[in-house]
DNA sequence: TAGCAAATGCAATACTATTGCATTACCGCA
DNA sequence: TGCGGTAATGCAATAGTATTGCATTTGCTA
């Protein structure tokens, strides 16, 4: 099922009303490869002639990120559509330096070790959304 | 040695000058356990008489984090000292989500298993400089 | 299809970050 | 120790990002 698809059935199943502003910002983040900014959603909504206010796009994507749909990648300052919507847990990122292009994986392994060292070091681990940063191939 | 006068070794190692800002601004950083922003660091600056433009200090942690003597840490908008000055290679953050108050690691094994998961999905890994979310003792 | 609560739009405002240029002050050298 | 050249700073203007309160609209349920 699609990313939009998948995310409307989320929003009703939680209870929460599926309005033109929400297909809106699912449909912009889905057509994204690299992380969008709030005004960069803004801007992909006008060019297709319609508007939506930034207000509203900061707040649906605050909503999208509480239900896990989408995340935030802080080293890019946007958003992205979470890639591993069925797989439970933790999820990284792989993020290209240059041109922005990621790709969203999970891996036991790193994430019972992280977990150890947390506790180690007198933490209590919680969720891990980590990014890493890198070059891909095309950036080579 | 403490962190400013090593910093300031650092800078003139590399030919900077060593100048009232500069000096400022590391002390503010050497001061702080958890991130600050420039904007924090300027208010730090008031409180003790003294005044810097908020540019400048943009501009010293710029250098600062290029000389890697801080860190920008994402998740908390704000900067720290490397807590690891001695030693190289990439360098962790366990981050409060709370206070953010956070503890500067290094892990050989954990860098290595995060290069080859890169390598395998096409990516040239670079330094990591990741953060991972949890709860300090304080906090709990 | 009417009514209600949730969601949106708008306006105002706060916070954060960047640029160009004139002025200052650090540091090497006399 | 004082001078000169250049790196660094301060200032002013501006751009970009984010948040709040409130009036209005709209999706959904009954
Ligand atoms: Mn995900
Ligand atoms: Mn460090
Ligand atoms: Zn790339
Ligand atoms: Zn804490």
């Amino acid at each position: 099922m699609s990313f939009v698809k998948y995310s409307i059935q989320v929003l009703r199943s939680k209870g929460y009303k599926v309005t033109r502003p929400r297909k809106e910002v699912l449909e912009a983040v889905e057509s994204a490869t690299a992380p969008v900014s709030p005004y960069d959603i803004s801007r992909m909504v006008q060019q297709q002639g319609k508007h939506l206010d930034h207000v509203t796009i900061y707040r649906v994507l605050d909503l999208l990120c509480s239900l896990n749909l989408v995340h935030k990648v802080l080293s890019r300052g946007g958003f992205v559509k979470c890639g591993l919507l069925d797989e439970p847990g933790c999820h990284r990122f792989l993020v290209c330096r240059e041109c922005g292009v990621l790709q969203e994986f999970t891996d036991e392994a790193l994430c019972y070790q992280e977990s150890q060292i947390a506790r180690r070091m007198g933490f209590y681990p919680e969720h891990h959304l980590t990014e890493s940063s890198g070059l891909c191939q095309r950036c080579r």
